[in-house]
DNA sequence: CAAGAATAGAGAAAAGTTTCACATTTACCG
DNA sequence: CGGTAAATGTGAAACTTTTCTCTATTCTTG
């Protein structure tokens, strides 16, 4: 184990791992090699063991992983042994679709809050999706609630003309991470963990490799 | 210009550029520095010069870049000086938000079709988001509108366990291009344009970020 | 029209990432 | 109990991507 700095590609494709290992756990399996992982995931069996090397020994060679323990291991590393407190800003199309998302009650994400500034225009619309009041907050209220309800990760799904306001509110909060959904590149002080999520971005990507075979 | 291969990661910031380009050019802006287009874009001076000098010279020495003649430059590099006709299959939450995602129509992307295995439990939800009807297809018809329709892209947002079942009818139609919703490592034969948009795992990697600094 | 400032283009260097190849460990079978 | 097959961990090699630095070009100003 080295302390060398942790390709970021490593920690996307660790999240591939866990999620494949959770899958083989399901099934019932209970060991699995890095070439079997490898293929499930599109990548080379010797990046699966150079990921996990970065970080520690948690193979047996001759043998291979044990899924369950492997799975743990790697929700250490990526910070997934505890819950992630998220607020969705901008409750819109995108974002009340995201407030019905169901997996993140599988992971360890919980949505403590929902920020819009047209409160009323929201509500009707989310309530009868699922049946009962949704609570939609003010966007001033951001910094009261995010120190009371430790909101960790701030989801920005709000027209891209918004966003860069959104994030200086965010920045004068306790929150410290944001998922940015506007395509928008914002600008935030240093010390932030910042990760767009640029959807026509990689429709132009499939569009570009398209480009030749298509009339 | 040489014909080396492309970086992947090339083509995605080519994306921002243009996006950029197009903001400056309703500002009104004329010309663009590398440094100045790099900087609000977050990379490199350098770095835009070499992704555009994989395609050709299209700057002046001592001037920039004219941002109308660039920013056209990039479309035709992109193919988005074409339509590009999508279909999303699975209208769910997430499913239903695409379709009415209004920048698509700014883009050079249009939805021609939208399939569900539910089309009745689907067509009231989203009728009357927008007022009108809209046509659900089953996607036992996939085959046959997509060569009708001249469908290139589609787009899977149904639950994961039923991706890899929807990727073995995309692969028996005529389309080549797939933008993946689904948490799921669908396998395709050669020659398809496959990209996945897997939002959790950009969420993990948000959360391994932060990992030491929250409590 | 000459000098100076600004900026693209390109080769080279640096940094980063992936893949290879093999020594080592483990399990299993005859 | 020894031999064989399977699979990890790792240093080195190969490859890719980014950044640096310098040259050439263009515009502007006096
Ligand atoms: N719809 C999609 O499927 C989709 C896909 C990818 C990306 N996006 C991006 O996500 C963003 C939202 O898209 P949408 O389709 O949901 O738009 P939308 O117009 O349906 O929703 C935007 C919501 O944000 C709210 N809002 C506006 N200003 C705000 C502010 N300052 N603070 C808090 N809330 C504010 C509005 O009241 C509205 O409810 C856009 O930037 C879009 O480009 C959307
Ligand atoms: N909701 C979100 O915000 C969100 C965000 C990121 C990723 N995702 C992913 O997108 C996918 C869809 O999520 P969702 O929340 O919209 O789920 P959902 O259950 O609301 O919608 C799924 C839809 O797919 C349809 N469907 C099922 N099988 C089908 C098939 N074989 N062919 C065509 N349609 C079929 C269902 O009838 C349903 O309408 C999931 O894989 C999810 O993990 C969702």
């Amino acid at each position: 184990m080295k302390f060398s700095k942790v390709p970021e590609a490593t920690i996307r494709r660790l999240s591939a791992y866990v999620r494949h290992l959770e899958v083989l756990e399901e099934k019932g399996e209970v060991v699995v090699s890095s070439a079997s992982l490898a293929e499930s995931c599109g990548v080379n069996a010797a990046q699966v063991r150079k990921d996990l090397a970065y970080f520690g020994e948690f193979g047996i060679r001759g043998v291979g992983y044990y899924i369950k323990d492997l799975s743990d291991n790697i929700k250490t590393i990526l910070g997934l042994n505890r819950e992630w407190h998220l607020a969705i800003i901008g409750i819109g199309n995108l974002g009340s679709s995201l407030l019905f998302y169901k997996d993140f009650f599988k992971k360890n994400y919980k949505i403590v809050a929902a920020f819009d500034v047209d409160p009323a225009g929201v509500v009707g619309r989310v309530s009868e999706k699922i049946g009962k009041p949704v609570e939609i907050l003010h966007p001033e209220q951001l910094q009261e609630v995010a120190r009371d309800r430790r909101i960790d990760i701030a989801i920005i799904a709000t027209p891209a003309s918004e966003a860069q306001k959104v994030a200086d509110q965010i920045a004068q909060s306790s929150i410290r991470g944001i998922l940015n959904f506007t395509p928008t590149q914002i600008q935030m002080p240093k010390g932030f963990a910042v990760k767009n999520y640029f959807f026509t971005t990689i429709l132009d990507n499939v569009a570009y490799l398209l480009r030749w075979r298509v009339k």
